[in-house]
DNA sequence: AGTCGCCTGGTA
DNA sequence: TACCAGGCGACT
């Protein structure tokens, strides 16, 4: 069984999909059974959405953005378990709903999450908004190039698996598109970050492009959680190369793939073509 | 740098 | 029934 979260790809999935089906409409109730899950506070978010219209959906990171108008924002994180539905209210019930987004014409924005560790944030301005986006780093597909890469992996001896997933030096990997990324480019995760060579890193900068953009193309990674937001699943963790797949044979040695915890998360890797 | 906590479904 | 999955902040 292989588990599958939300990274960049299944975030802007969503987005785009939401983009397609809610800016335009009008928020008119919002509920909720889980307060934690509402920032600032439950109330302070209920009253800040409530009667405004969704002008926009937007990416960074693994947060989905939304503005408001009036001018507004509120931003939703899905964490591990995290799925949001766009349904008809007499659609399917969807299991572990926490908040729900009921708009004028009656459709629903659903949130669904089983460990409730996901959460929507209301900010008043987009100063509020300013401050919580500044504390991600470079879009790998947008503001990512090679020769950045290789700084900021030149100036850190952390291990190199690390360093891919710190949201605040590159932002949207995490622990599958890491694993992948790694292995596609035949680099040892737990390398020190400055021991890699500018071609590796050169290398490991492809990858990363590659593994997003082929997962995009695949509908993202499902598989226990990660779903469209009309229900359906993804299709890239058919392809994965290496997570979850040890004791198996690699797919370009036919070497046996091992796994570690490293900086705390299963890492799977193939010992021959990845080196130290 | 490593561990814990937040949670809960699914598996060994 | 204990343990594992892991984004991420807090803590050590």
């Amino acid at each position: 069984m292989v588990v599958a979260m939300p990274e960049l790809p299944e975030v802007e999935i969503v987005k785009r999909e939401l983009e397609a089906k809610i800016v335009g409409k009008e928020i008119n109730v919002v509920r909720f059974d889980t307060p934690k899950m509402m920032r600032p506070s439950p109330s302070g978010f209920v009253a800040g959405v409530t009667g405004k219209e969704i002008k926009a959906v937007r990416r960074r990171a693994k947060l989905l953005v939304f503005e408001l108008s009036p001018l507004s924002y509120f931003v939703c994180h899905l964490k591990l378990t995290g799925r949001l539905f766009f349904r008809k209210p007499t659609e399917v019930q969807d299991n572990y709903v926490h908040i729900v987004f009921q708009f004028q014409d009656k459709t629903e924005l659903r949130f669904s999450d089983s460990r409730k560790f996901g959460f929507c944030h209301y900010l008043k301005n987009e100063e509020e908004l300013l401050e919580i986006l500044a504390g991600f780093g470079l879009e790998p597909l947008d503001d990512l190039t090679p020769d950045a890469f290789y700084r900021i992996l030149s100036g850190t001896r952390r291990k190199t698996k690390v360093v891919l997933m710190d949201q605040k030096i590159i932002s949207g990997i995490g622990n599958i598109y890491a694993n992948e990324a790694l292995w596609l480019a035949n680099i040892n995760p737990v390398r020190p970050a400055n021991e890699l060579s500018k071609e590796e890193a050169g290398r490991l900068f492809l990858a990363i492009e590659n593994v997003i953009k082929e997962a995009l193309r695949h509908g993202g990674s499902s598989d226990q959680w990660y779903r469209h937001t009309d229900g359906s699943k993804g299709h890239y963790q058919e392809r994965f190369k290496v997570y979850g797949r040890v004791g198996e044979s690699c797919l370009k040695c036919g070497g046996e793939i091992e796994r570690d915890k490293v900086g705390g998360r299963g890492t799977f890797w193939c010992p021959k073509c990845q080196k130290q």
